[in-house]
DNA sequence: AATGAATGAGGGTTCATTCAT
DNA sequence: TATGAATGAACCCTCATTCAT
């Protein structure tokens, strides 16, 4: 792995866990065993780094969220289970809840720098369309504009139980949330 | 107004807005016209002040929401509407959308100072716990277990589209959650 | 006990466990439970109150040391024993061996205050006058310059040794140096 | 000089002075013409630079004192009044007398830091030793602990002439304890 | 590509002192 | 006598960034 990536992935790990702000440039270059002379050849300021971690994110969740559970293609049910337990396995994994990697980074910076919340404002309606796609696909009746509030209630409802884990120190609402998804998923199925 | 009100007030707006990291002591001090050492004759830390912070803002809710809003004597179905709009009617109040007082602090704070955390943990389940209750005054039939976790994924739901307004700048994602959460609310009461 | 005699003897004790700068004015206040009032109004200033636990410490110095154990009229050679003593005993009593209160304050503020030093230099003076004048009693042959360079360097070296228990955090040095001075003593009026 | 070198001597000169708590970051910063991050760069902390301070003059003293003046393979006697007048050169060379660079120090922190007081304990103890090895050396038949003693003696009465010379701001009472001491040795010596 | 020395503004905090009551 | 609110300079330290090599 070259410094580059050493950089975005030892900053990406810090900022998830400790937030933007209190991650120092220093914590990045001790993280990632790299001087400061490279970090300032790869990235010209530290809002670099950070919007350089949003948009490896970001491509992630492109691919495997939007491009891949949820792409055009697939049975929309199916994918949508498949996306709560994306959600879902995610945070079981972790030992301590520090939240979603972008929702964090939303509560922090999209009132405090434009760039980041433009990053994050499309990751997060791509996400929503995408879902509102599958959502019409399940229930071809409702209206393109329902379809659209009906996911982004979805998102909210995932987003917001994230952020109560994280104050509970349990992921029991997440668990909850997602089973209240599937459900309501699994009646709009029966009801077509 | 004294000097210790005068600070907790700019202080919680500082917070409110730029996040507890972000705001200084020169900020608070500056926002509250204070000299330096006034602020460290009522706080023994800039931690002391943002629990301070807090702490008002959970005498709050406390009083307004879950003593008030959801008070055990208030009929069910109106309180989670005045619940529902209470929510609303903040968040329409603001030019910019800063997202939630308490869900910032969460978001920050949680898995950074145990102090922090507790205190919002025990706001965000005296909140649930009133909604539950108020949950099966109006559907009796449901268990209480239930109603906690119906209670838990409806607050997720409310963070959650608050943290959407956020990143998409527009109140749009919010209106809609709520008007959803009303229909739910309305669907329980009839279908008792 | 009043006010001010609990300020000095707060400030006594605190200055002598950490030095007169490293003594803060809270300290005091915090350690003779009185407020920031009491102490102005006693004390013009902190150098105030230093000077004022020098003036007690020189007061009990000057009374116990050179009139009473040194007085004129004390025979020499118990008397030069009973100094030793009175040396030794109170660095027996100490858990810490924090030095010597007088020897602390010299070394700490005779090159930056010289008010302090006026005063130190006085009692230190007071103290090799009295022991040299006991030394003529024990040895009458010897020149009054004599005794004062012999008193002088007595006291350097129990002055040196408290320095040292300082440093081991060992009484050993002190009762070596007093062993070894006592059978001074003893060979000098054996010599007579 | 490079920043580091000049940031101990200036830190050095100024700790020796006025001792090390009143010496602030901002003294040795404009002493050395260095910048505040400079500072930071080359120590971790405060402390760092004492320590580091201590470090040197410790090295100074074994190498001209313990290994150099008193080295096993060099004559006992003129070691010792090699010694004393080291000792006594330093001092005679000041214009105000600060005390001595270690006994200050000693002073200070002793009971204030241990970091501080296990390196000038060392010190001090290796002084001793070497002292002691060359008492010995002089007179063959004194026992090991008895010239641990003796040297011990000789230490703390130059460290405590050297504090008078500091409340008297008169070099005499180490003139006289030098000259003393001079006369023991020789005493020792012809009493073999 | 990479190093690490240098910068200086700003961080939170403590200090001795003064003022109004 | 006594209170405690107010002041502002100074404390140690961290920060993101730049420069010379």
């Amino acid at each position: 792995m070259d410094s580059k990536a050493k950089i975005i992935t030892a900053a990406r790990q810090l900022i998830y866990q400790n937030g933007y702000e209190a991650t120092s440039i220093s914590d990045i270059m001790a993280a990632a065993a790299v001087g400061k002379g490279q970090l300032y050849y790869y990235f010209k300021s530290k809002k670099d780094i950070g919007l350089a971690v949003l948009q490896q994110i970001v491509a992630e969740w492109d691919q495997q969220l939007v491009h891949g559970i949820l792409a055009a293609d697939q049975p929309a049910a199916p994918a949508l289970t498949a996306m709560l337990a994306w959600v879902l396995d995610f945070h079981r994994q972790q030992d301590e809840h520090y939240g979603c990697p972008i929702g964090n980074v939303i509560s922090e910076m999209s009132t405090k720098d434009e760039d980041f919340r433009v990053l994050l404002d499309q990751l997060m309606t791509a996400w929503t369309t995408a879902l509102a796609v599958k959502l019409q696909q399940l229930t071809p009746v409702i209206a393109a504009k329902e379809a659209q509030v009906k996911a982004q209630t979805i998102i909210a409802t995932l987003q917001g139980a994230i952020l109560l884990i994280k104050v509970h120190q349990d992921i029991a609402p997440l668990e909850q949330a997602v089973n209240y998804l599937r459900q309501s998923v699994l009646q709009l199925e029966a009801s077509r």
